[in-house]
DNA sequence: TTTTCCTTCATACTTTTGGGTGATTTTAAA
DNA sequence: TTTAAAATCACCCAAAAGTATGAAGGAAAA
């Protein structure tokens, strides 16, 4: 517990101990050098750099990086010998706004499977699939599952 | 070309200036109140917290927030379709023992109708689309309609 | 001529599919 | 933080599909 506190703020501490030293290194300078009134100008610059340096290195250290995220887009050729169904795919299918999840009964159910085998090898239940499959009837405006695969053929 | 340069450096000539103005307003305080010994630890606490909040800000301000680039390369792709080989011909049929009338039940089956739809488009009575359906999977050693589509595109 | 297959159709029953509605949870976006 | 979309599942109901069985007329083959 107190571990995992001090590895958390393990530069805080770090700072705030340098800071208390710092301070002693300052009150030791004071009785050295502050007799000398000429020194003082330079006392005064000193701190004010010092603690400009130390506030732009905690600054820095502590600044989170911002991650943004670019999406590449790697164009991998992929040479069909005999399967058309999926030139359809990332044409017109993603401009139906056809989810991912019912891409996925989409297939299943032009391979030829029912929608009890559909959620058997999605691993949910046969409500979920036929969910599924009337949303997909929807967006690619057919009635039947052998329409939906017609227009997969097509 | 003067104008290019103030923009650009903006920052920096507000910093500086204010930097500037700062030293006058500690002469001043200087004058004011240093002669208190007592001030004093003050005056260098007021100093420090000043010029590191300074510098926390100036750091903030002038450093390019860090961006963490994140590439998430997404293949995209791109089909380069061959011939599609899909003709289930009269020989494959016959060699299976599918009569005539079940040829056109599969075919209007395959182009998506219902059982219904084939009986009104060949004039037959709806049990005997079912009649010929079950026959053509049987022949077809499959369950289900969506499969003899997928037999006989495939 | 008998047999076989095709075609047609019916009845009865079961399974599958699809429509509609609504709830919950998760995830992504604004 | 709020909103929106996606994914999950349930329940009910209706339509479609599929199975089983039987029957009858016609064509072709044994």
């Amino acid at each position: 517990m107190l571990t995992i506190f001090f590895a958390k703020n393990k530069l805080i501490i770090i700072y705030g101990t340098s800071l208390a030293a710092l301070l002693f290194l300052l009150k030791w300078l004071e009785y050295r050098f502050v007799i000398i009134s000429n020194a003082f100008e330079i006392y005064i610059g000193a701190i004010a750099v010092i603690f400009m340096t130390l506030g732009i290195w905690l600054a820095l250290k502590l600044t989170k990086p911002k991650i943004k995220t670019v999406i590449v887009e790697v164009e991998k050729e992929v040479f069909v010998t005999s399967n058309p169904n999926f030139v359809f795919n990332e044409n017109e299918l993603n401009k139906l706004g056809i989810s991912k999840r019912e891409l996925d009964v989409l297939e299943l159910m032009s391979a030829g499977l029912s929608n009890n085998e559909i959620a058997e090898k999605l691993f949910v239940s046969l409500n979920t699939v036929k969910t599924h499959s009337s949303k997909l009837f929807e967006k690619l405006d057919v009635k039947r599952r052998t329409q939906a695969i017609e227009k997969l053929n097509a």
